[in-house]
DNA sequence: TTTGTACCGTTGTTTAGACAACTAAAATAT
DNA sequence: ATATTTTAGTTGTCTAAACAACGGTACAAA
């Protein structure tokens, strides 16, 4: 049995390796004058694969929860990245609309995003990489239910 | 070369899998009836460990950075499960002991994260995990510098 | 001794996640 | 046609991380 104790994993599984992650994003992003965080890239990049979605699609693609996701558009309509635009015929819906500078920020940023992840993959081999990331899924899956 | 555009690495990455484990630890407290956050778990683990020590002490050994230690020791204070003790031949420093109800949680909430852990980690196997994990601390340290 | 420097902890501000409670609109049931 | 349920999104409250700036204290150098 793995013991709580021997501290490591219960580490490890507990956001220290996406908070470096995380960290290195901020500061990438930031060391390059993008004045964007790493979950409103993540919300970006669903629009730039599929513009015009709902705040709910943009929730399940990032699985965010619904208040979560109400400030990060708050966010990037502040910085007008997005625009909320109500549906006509389903005046619930808000679509998301990337604007101009929105849609700009893609090359640049997925760059960046590339260069972290290309860094923190650096030394690491496929076959590696997919276990671990089975390993990963499969802890996951253990959990949700 | 791991393209960002397919997204799952990054997604793991960035926190989807500790956001699980997070929120099902937040869940098992909550439904053990135990007033306590993760990461307030994991500073009380700290002192359950080594009881007396500086605030310093905790941010390394919990990687927290000062202001987040702060507040969390705010939170704990107000829960009255641990108490500043300014020490007396060195006054910029406060001494974090455990009252005796932080100690009495330890049994109880360590029987609940060892849970969570058991299910998270159910079907795993050894080699797997040790592998994860190395390549985990291997991404970790590529980042850090 | 005074000055500089390093260290410990706090406060302020912004972003974000979790959860509950809520409004409004649409869809379904009766 | 009205009542109920489902869905979309917002707001409020709490916890927490990141970063900058700050006040005290200790210590070393000059």
């Amino acid at each position: 049995m793995v013991k709580v104790q021997d501290n490591e994993i219960f580490d490890i599984l507990t956001g220290r390796v996406s908070g470096v992650i995380n960290r290195s994003l901020l500061r990438a992003f930031a060391a390059q004058g993008v004045d964007i965080t790493p979950e409103q890239w993540s919300v970006l990049a669903c629009l730039w694969k599929k513009d015009k979605i709902t705040q709910q699609a943009l929730c399940d693609l990032t699985r965010k929860d619904k208040p979560s996701m109400t400030r990060l558009i708050d966010n990037l309509e502040r910085h007008h990245l997005v625009v909320r635009v109500s549906d006509a015929s389903d005046r619930r819906i808000n679509l998301i609309h990337l604007t101009e500078s929105g849609a700009a920020m893609q090359d640049k940023t997925t760059r960046i995003v590339q260069g972290v992840v290309d860094k923190a993959l650096n030394g690491i081999t496929d076959a590696e990489l997919t276990l671990s990331r089975e390993v990963l899924l499969r802890i996951m899956k253990n959990l949700d239910s």
